[in-house]
DNA sequence: CAGCATCCTCAAAGATACTG
DNA sequence: CAGTATCTTTGAGGATGCTG
């Protein structure tokens, strides 16, 4: 026996390092924020809370499903709060919590730094891309 | 005529909204580190320079080309240099640069506001999912 | 040892149609 | 207005085999 050790090991390691991942607090906030919609709608929150139809005119181009199912995730994750009116037709307004105001610090943070430093990316590219050709 | 208007104008806006995003540095930040290995391997080079072996190890799990892509990208991005030693076998030696070691000060400070504040998210999503059975 | 080339899978994102 | 439901697509990522 011991035919599948070599892969076997490796999908061992595979499974305790994606446990460690999934646990490691700064992975699950990348995970959180590198969704594609998830920056742009605390962005746009900044500015005060919002209806969804405002949101989904600011962040021109996204799909129903994708605004619904990040606000949904950013609610779940205390975000934001989401208040319906029972009017007719309905109203919807999304506003940051204080953890989301605090997030949106997080990012602005990292905006510095990339206002900062991804002139220096873009030349280190092109002379790569250069040596490449 | 006009049959396809609202369906052109989203795509047209969308188009736009790609330019915007694609221009803007934090979301090029943001497309950069949220790639699945890019900040991991930026945590090991912090220890210092590493072979391409070594990285495999420690990054339990990776697959071989997505550990080439991965320190591919970021050598293009001028985070890491890569250098040849021409033994028998060759060895491979991966080093962040200044700019790299920048980015892991940025991951550092991401760290801090995920340790203090994790914890939050956890308890709004115990809240949410409890609300919602 | 440190890759490259190829194939394949599956999950996430988008399009579309419908509704309280 | 603010969604939900369903179907389709696409491409990132993994498995595998080969090489300077």
């Amino acid at each position: 026996m011991a035919t599948t050790t070599a892969r076997q090991r490796r999908e061992k390691a595979r499974q305790e390092f994606d446990v460690y991942v999934a646990t490691c607090p700064s992975r699950r906030l990348l995970d959180a924020i590198s969704d594609k919609w998830v920056s742009l709608v605390i962005v746009a929150l900044g500015d005060g809370a919002m209806r969804y139809s405002e949101l989904a005119t600011r962040l021109a181009g996204v799909s129903q499903k994708m605004l619904t199912q990040t606000l949904r995730g950013l609610e779940r994750d205390g975000m934001v709060t989401r208040t319906v009116t029972a009017s007719v037709p309905v109203r919807v307004d999304y506003e940051l919590t204080a953890l989301g105001e605090s997030l949106r610090g997080q990012l602005a943070l990292m905006h510095v730094w990339a206002q900062s430093h991804m002139a220096e990316v873009d030349r280190a590219r092109e002379v790569y891309d250069r040596a490449a050709s």
